[in-house]
DNA sequence: GTATTTCCAGACAGAACTGATTGCTTTTTT
DNA sequence: AAAAAAGCAATCAGTTCTGTCTGGAAATAC
């Protein structure tokens, strides 16, 4: 009888009811580092193939597992996947806040520092997800807090840099959504040959200049 | 032994060199129409399963036809998904310029038109399609036109309604690219739960602000 | 009117993916 | 040291997709 496979690995596992916390055992340490391998595996995948050519034998493959071992951590590939779409948001907010400690204070390199984020494969494995979650209702339910967070985190951060916006509430949201959706969307479009180098420079230069513009303090 | 079935449609092909071209076959007709009801039916597909979960027997099953159909008017599933793609194609120039015409000469609702069409299931299976182009090559090779002759039509449209425009080349680019990126990146995060409706509308006033300011007639 | 071509349906074989089961090896428990 | 559990591999059966092939009905050509 297996234990449950949501979270076998007690090393990282907080609800030990019955037992004190420190327990790292070699076999956990393994398992993690096995479970780590397969996520990994997937999102490699999902830049390489696609989601929709994104299948088990394939991530086995890739992991250098076997397909056995694969089904032994995840009870099925939905699970996997889902577990997938935690890891690279994990992945987004990590690299966020490591690039976030480096920058000066200014909207201009944390704009160009997110246009950085979305150029790295996590970003274009996430939207894999992301899309496929539009019809997946199991996939939506993993994505629905992951974003919320995200969003948070987001939010928290930049009032964080740039305290002036907290005195203009819409302001900062109108900048927040103009920022994330226009990045995103060139990000997307530059995935498919949808826009050329030049034009997104050009963007990029503009979305700066109107972000700088609505800042409270300009406007006192 | 078949004809070509890439397109045996008298009806519309200009390259018949053996006959005149006035031939509106009674059969040629309905093979137009079963070609058009697996067409939509794969748009209908696309938007309800997504391209990932979009099979032969789905597209078959809600045409109200059998696969054999199917593959007689098309080899395979992927020349299907290819003129699916180019009927979309025109599906959204047809959209745009229906509703061009209607247009005051006013750049919000210029904008404002394009956004709804944004909302359309037209968008949600082109854009399916598109994010599988990204490692499907010979989809790939689809897209590529059809985007071109998208961007140009766009470009031409905008600058029959806006001659001004063409003073400044560049800041119609900017113009142009902040529209297009804008609003694709809200229509897919919409999808998604990814963005409020609240947000959007903020961020669709700003973003007319932003192009009113950078037509060239208020800089003179 | 007969022959040929086209449209379409159904059956077919092959390939691929899915989750389940079995068994071996290694680690952990007691 | 024995027993139990976990990690992993390999095979299994079942489903579902894919493209092909055959045949019949309707339309077109001769």
């Amino acid at each position: 009888m297996p234990a449950s496979k949501m979270n076998n690995s007690r090393i990282s596992s907080a609800d030990e009811s019955s037992r004190p916390l420190i327990e790292p055992t070699a076999q956990a340490l393994k398992s993690a580092r096995t479970r780590s391998r397969l996520i990994e595996a997937t999102i490699r995948c999902l830049v390489k193939y696609s989601y929709a050519n994104t299948t088990t034998p394939k991530v086995a493959e890739e992991a250098g597992l076997s397909r056995g071992a694969m089904l032994h951590h995840f009870d099925n590939g939905r699970q996997l996947m889902q577990a997938t779409m935690v890891e690279l948001h994990h992945k987004r907010l990590r690299a966020f806040r490591r690039a976030a400690g480096t920058l000066d204070h200014d909207a201009r390199t944390l704009l160009r520092t997110y246009w950085e984020q979305l150029l790295r494969s996590t970003f274009i494995a996430f939207q894999e997800l992301a899309i496929a979650s539009r019809t997946d209702k199991e996939l939506a339910k993993t994505l629905e807090p992951v974003r919320k967070e995200f969003n948070e985190r987001w939010h928290d951060l930049a009032i964080e840099l740039f305290p002036e916006w907290s005195h203009d509430p819409t302001a900062f949201k109108v900048a927040l959504g103009l920022t994330h959706n226009t990045l995103e969307g060139m990000a997307l479009n530059r995935l498919t040959h949808g826009i050329d180098d030049e034009t997104i420079e050009l963007v990029l230069d503009k979305l700066e200049q109107v972000i700088l513009e609505l800042r409270p303090d300009r406007k006192s």
